[in-house]
DNA sequence: TATAGCTGTTGCCGAAACGGCATCAATATG
DNA sequence: CATATTGATGCCGTTTCGGCAACAGCTATA
């Protein structure tokens, strides 16, 4: 089922490899076909797509416009090969997914096993990266649904829904903190902490808090695994901080205690924002399961939100 | 520049004709060379596209997947070429609007002569249509921007704004209901009538009072006009109906006064919903007319609604 | 009922496009 | 300076495309 023009694969592989030759070993044919299909494109459109580096190919201004609109334009095949199949019966569909660390530890393998559970011929990719990363991939068109801080996001990404949650500092069961219902940030500083690193967005969240305070804060243990900080914090080695999105796990797991930050009277938020390509229309099995996720997801806000009602 | 696959075309043009030679007559080919290009595209998705009539070709289910994605990557090009060519410089481009007819006293015209006062290289392309009809172009892509009556609309297009004003009685000076500020039907049966046909959505929404009051209304004329039915009810031919949309023009016409409804204490809404195509990006001239259009309905709902504050 | 006019399809053939191979100049890396 | 890798190009066989003419099926009209 290729009915697009070759010119329109050879340009989305040139692009996502950054060189003629890497993108004609991706496609099996020979480079110098590659080659003539780019300038074949370029004397169409009237203007070059790539700037030609010695060390491969960088898109012009024209080139990303292009992108733009090879990209919808296979995203939409993708759509429509999935319709049909799903039609014929013969039907297979995978669910890409970029997200932030702090989903992995019940969100997402709960719901993917849910909805494997009733859809069972969805197939799921997932990978893990950094905020900026996230919005990064979807942009490329390397994933279908993006869940990341929701920061300011690019405008070819569309923000699908906005969930806040509790920033709170972990500590285990015997710290002198853990009998607290909440804590602020100058009662945490006041021990050793595990502090995260600038690519995780936590720190992003708390520096600027930080910064007012003003103190010195004791030396400290830096990571930048949400899932690391929180074995550090289970052996007592300090205060780490996280969303609190690990609420089945943290009550199974009898050693960490979860306190909400305090700052200043109110709750410190940590927005969590889905998203997927704004010039898009999602194959209806992926538009399922984002609607399960936003679902679940703004279930798992209210429910912890009520769990922690009110800053003391 | 025309860089997608032969088949695509052709199928967009067999789609729009209904008809394989009529297509090959439109596109200046042999029709056995489009023949060709559907039966290999119906190769390779695996399912005829067509059903075959002795009078020409109908879309399978299939066949409306493929021509939703064509659709798609046909408008979407037609955006590329305009962002590409507004960089270039040479540029020009193409507003095709279907509307009712309600938008042609004033607001349209009065639009479109500001929008070409500032960008000059924009033309326009108007189509005046009934509501159900205005939504059916939209739908098969061959007007950009659609205003009709606020009905049901089909998923693949989206509300872009929904304004209501309201609906009143048009009648000449002299008429003896002139003198008042509201008028309820009741009042106006007691005259003649001069009523739309079912092809205006007037109809459709004055039919459910008129059905309500049981009443035996006066022997009236009927028109598919609005621009007639006004020119009727000046020449004290009877009462008109119309959404007060040509507030300008009525308050320049001496001879034409406009008396909002009262229905049973409450106004009688009519409901203006501005369309486009869902799965779209709209091409950066056609976006920034349609935000003026947005706009400028917006303003004339709050201006018009104030001047004609309540219901006595 | 016969005819004329339409429909889409197919065989044949020339033209255009495509892809593979070998090669070239330019550039980066050791 | 030598080597490797980059994109571009000339040559050539293969594939695809499009035009012409003919065919079968259907409809409307006389």
């Amino acid at each position: 089922m290729r009915f697009h023009s070759p010119a329109i694969q050879y340009f989305h592989a040139v692009r996502r490899t950054g060189s003629i030759r890497a993108a004609a070993r991706l496609l099996n044919v020979a480079s110098s076909a590659v080659s003539r299909q780019i300038l074949k494109l370029e004397q169409e459109v009237g203007s070059p797509l790539f700037e030609r580096n010695a060390r491969g190919l960088t898109l012009t201004t024209v080139g990303e416009m292009l992108a733009r609109h090879v990209m919808n334009v296979l995203q939409d095949l993708d759509r429509f090969r999935s319709d049909v199949a799903s039609l014929s019966g013969t039907w297979h569909g995978t669910v890409s997914i970029a997200c932030i660390e702090s989903l992995t530890e019940s969100v997402l393998p709960d719901l993917i096993a849910s909805h494997r559970g009733r859809a069972r011929r969805v197939s799921f990719t997932t990978e893990v990266k950094g905020s900026t990363d996230v919005l990064e991939a979807l942009s490329r068109g390397e994933a279908d649904i993006g869940i990341a801080m929701a920061l300011r996001h690019p405008p070819d990404l569309r923000q699908v829904a906005l969930k806040r949650f509790r920033l709170g500092a972990v500590v285990a069961r015997e710290h002198p903190l853990a009998r607290r219902k909440t804590v602020t940030l100058t009662q945490c500083l006041a021990f050793p902490v595990i502090h995260a690193l600038p690519e995780l967005s936590i720190y992003h969240l708390l520096q600027p808090l930080i910064a007012q305070l003003s103190e010195t804060p004791e030396p400290a243990i830096q990571a930048n695994s949400i899932d690391l900080m929180r074995e550090l914090a289970a052996r007592g080695l300090g205060v780490a901080f996280q969303t609190q999105l690990g609420i089945d796990r943290l009550s199974r797991d009898s050693r960490l205690v979860f306190l909400p930050l305090d700052n200043a009277g109110s709750p410190v938020w940590s927005d969590l924002g889905i998203y997927v390509r704004a010039e898009r229309t999602l194959p209806a099995h992926t538009e399922s399961f984002l609607q399960e996720l936003v679902r679940e997801l703004g279930e798992r806000e209210r429910r912890e939100n009520a769990a922690y009602p009110q800053v003391a």
